[in-house]
DNA sequence: CGGAAGATTGATCAGTTTCAAGCTCCGTGG
DNA sequence: CCACGGAGCTTGAAACTGATCAATCTTCCG
């Protein structure tokens, strides 16, 4: 229980609540563990509670009749999953798997609902939380009509390497997750990985790659670009 | 003021609502006008408040650098957009334009802000039109990935029918927004109409759309498909 | 009636996927 | 310790989808 608790300071969706009502959560949370691989939820079963991630990452997304997987989001520590099925009461809308050994919060929809009835300011956060999703949804529906591959690519290097504000980046997850998560396919991501390689916009080796240009991986993803 | 009152039980965000709570609804809305074509917002702008639909019909949609766009809604009486701006305070994530002549109501950040406070079921209800929102926006994200463009436009009239129940469906918006919608260009989707049609699936005359082959119709957007 | 915006059709082309074949890395078992 | 084997990654050639450009046709208002 304490155990629980403790994770709870550091979830976006519950911060700046009360000492109580940290309590009140932990009560209700269900620490659960799931090796790598090992499916959380599949789409379409009944939305019984949602997720908290304490450690480890869940890959949320949609597989398409012929087993093509679009990567909706990568949940790190902190991040939330499964929310909406608290308030609409239907089957979750895409899949959830470990992307590594995991460890999330459970927390039951009749218990959780219930509290929040009585806690307005739980509410609130909540909602900025949701909003805040929303809003990557948008992003992500922005980039996959309106960029190509290339232009996907970029952002995400430049992405990834503001937040860690370092030159070198490391790929958290595999070449083949990464192509799932840009929408698109390992060969292809390959071959553009290469190509930055060859105009000297970058420097892979393996998962680590060392951004050389950043000027010129923005303008990939501005302009109607050619990479020759 | 009454007027206000008037359309807000038919608005979904607030459906459920006792009497005092309309009456503390229609005290902060501002109703506004906007001819067809008209903006009511831009991406970036700063988010003021939030907007719900009385009549006409809003457009929500992305913009790229080289002017295509994307097409993220069309909201249609009783729906509500930008509420994410309430919560996360930042500049609105699309532009928004009046597709049709169309009234809205405005109610702005603060005072929305300060009433939820004191209410928690209005909380309840936004958080689950914001999960709705969500999940539509998953399948979107699903459709535009997953499924080419023949599938989306099959997947789209399925759906027109379906909610009229009828078998003539009358595209509610011009075939070059409804291309938009569909994440493709006015050429691509006059083609692919003009194949469903030679194929038999459906018979069109302008906007005034007949489904002749429900079945063939759903297996487009199932299978890797392939139209002759 | 005229004209402009929207819709269709054709030809061409770039980007992406598909299929197929090597390659590299790494863990396992002999 | 090394060889084997497999998964993931890379590369090549061909097919395909959808976008672009351009021209024509339709529609529908003023």
């Amino acid at each position: 229980m304490a155990d629980v608790a403790g994770h709870l300071a550091g979830i976006s969706l519950f911060r700046g609540l009360l000492r109580a009502q940290y309590e009140e959560l932990s009560r209700i949370g269900v620490k659960r563990s799931f090796r790598k691989g090992e499916r959380i939820f599949s789409e379409g079963d009944e939305g019984t509670g949602f997720y908290v991630v304490c450690g480890g990452r869940v890959k949320i997304f949609k597989v398409s009749t012929e087993g093509k997987e679009q990567i909706l989001h990568l949940c790190g520590p902190g991040e939330s999953f499964g929310e909406v099925s608290v308030f609409t009461g239907q089957g979750f809308p895409a899949d959830a798997v470990a992307a590594l050994p995991s460890t999330v919060l459970f927390f039951p929809r009749v218990a959780f609902s219930s509290l929040i009835r009585q806690d307005p300011a739980l509410a609130l956060n909540m909602m900025a939380q949701l909003s805040k999703r929303l809003r990557q949804f948008a992003g992500l529906i922005e980039d996959l009509s309106l960029k190509e591959v290339p232009g996907r690519l970029a952002k995400y290097l430049l992405y990834l390497s503001g937040r860690d504000g370092d030159e070198t980046v490391d790929l958290d997850v595999s070449k083949g997750q990464l192509a799932a998560l840009l929408g698109t396919i390992p060969e292809t991501l390959s071959r553009i990985l290469a190509k930055l390689n060859r105009l000297g916009l970058i420097c892979s080796r393996g998962a680590q790659i060392r951004i050389l240009d950043r000027r010129g991986l923005e303008e990939i993803g501005l302009e109607g670009k050619r990479l020759p």
